[in-house]
RNA sequence: ACGGGUCUAGCUCAGUUGGUAGAGCAUUGGUCUCCAAAACCAAGUGUCGGGAGUUCGAGUCUCUCGACCCGUG
């Protein structure tokens, strides 16, 4: 039965160390489910694997994109289903797809429902009128448009709110009509793993990692990329810290703190989004040898 | 040694004219169908340096002891 190995968990936990082994043991690349090490110009900060470590099994997903490329989890989607298409078609039975990002496994697991991209201008426009008139002004609209999402969203959270507003605008019609979230049906069973540790530990090892990116020219990383740092995709842990202290709002001391402290709530959250879902089967990396074989007999 | 200052949550600090404490960060939990390493919501915490006194009542006033800091020797 073709299989897709799924292995997660928090940042830091060791989840590309054992992912080589894995692959290996499976015969598979690894495909790659990190939104943020997707980005070329990103390696040092967002801990992508290294030239040896891509040398040692084929990869994708990572240092695909430019930091300039719109993405999404629905290009995520139909990009990896299209890649397990032809992989399982040439005979392999289990691939493996690593990473951390949420909402990426998710909508490898259970789709992303059809939507158009939203027009990067209209963006624009509706962020700067959440900035002049108010979160207010804007759920009043949504309000009118789309009743139904007025109702569910999270009314405080204006991405939630914006992005509802902005497929209403787009489209003509209601967001909710687009939010079927019934979740999609694949040709493959999808085995789910997910590493975690003892909380210090974890911790310990998301700090230690840290200071070894600033050992490895992070900051100069950053700097190259201080003048881009509206894109989004430079809105992430380990830029964002570096992009404040540039703008002398705290020392370079402080801002590395801040990258672990911004690491851990990361984790945090990673860990809160997967305890969720049920489907997980949970392993310790800190005994390698053992999360390798339950995951490997898991496969059978 | 003398003079001055500081001592409040894990950390940095706020606490008005005395009514038994708060904010940020940290920590912890949660939400979540597409810019998601994003965005949002929520929670706990204190012998207010120790002791004594004044007072109905002291973090807040007085005394005393201690620790640290800054001056002067």
């Amino acid at each position: 039965m073709k299989t897709l190995v799924i292995l997660t968990g928090p940042t830091g936990v060791g989840k590309t160390e054992l992912s080589l082994r894995l692959a290996r043991e499976l015969g598979s690349p690894v495909f790659s489910c990190d939104s943020r090490q997707m980005y070329r110009e990103m390696r040092i900060g967002t801990a992508a694997p290294t030239d040896e470590e891509l040398n040692l099994v084929p990869h994708y997903f990572v240092g695909n994109l430019s930091i300039h490329d719109y993405y999404s989890a629905a290009r995520f989607e139909s990009e990896a289903l299209a890649l397990f298409d032809r992989h399982f078609a040439k005979g392999h039975e289990c691939l493996l797809m690593t990473g951390g990002s949420m909402l990426y496994i998710d909508a490898i697991c259970k789709g992303i429902d059809e939507m158009p991209d939203v027009d990067p201008e209209l963006r624009r426009e509706l962020l700067l009128r959440l900035e002049e008139k108010g979160l207010d002004d804007i759920l009043a609209q949504l309000r009118l448009l789309d009743p139904d999402y007025y109702h569910e969203v999270d009314r405080r959270n204006p991405k939630r709110v914006l992005h509802g507003l902005e497929i209403c605008l787009m489209t003509g019609k209601p967001f909710s009509t687009f939010r079927l979230r019934q979740p999609k049906e694949r040709p493959f069973r999808i085995l789910k793993c997910c590493l975690d540790r003892e909380r210090s530990d974890l911790y310990q090892r998301i700090d230690r990692r840290v200071l070894s990116m600033m050992e490895q020219g992070l900051e100069q990383e950053a700097r190259s990329l201080y003048p881009f740092r509206d894109l989004n995709a430079l809105n992430t842990v380990g830029y964002r810290e570096l992009f404040d202290y540039f703008d002398g709002k705290c020392s370079l001391e402080q801002a590395v703190a801040q990258i672990q402290f911004n690491s851990h709530k990361y984790a945090r959250k990673q860990l809160t989004w997967f305890r969720r879902d049920l489907e997980y089967h949970w392993m310790n990396p800190s005994d390698a040898d053992n999360a390798l074989s339950v995951i490997l007999s898991l496969c059978e």
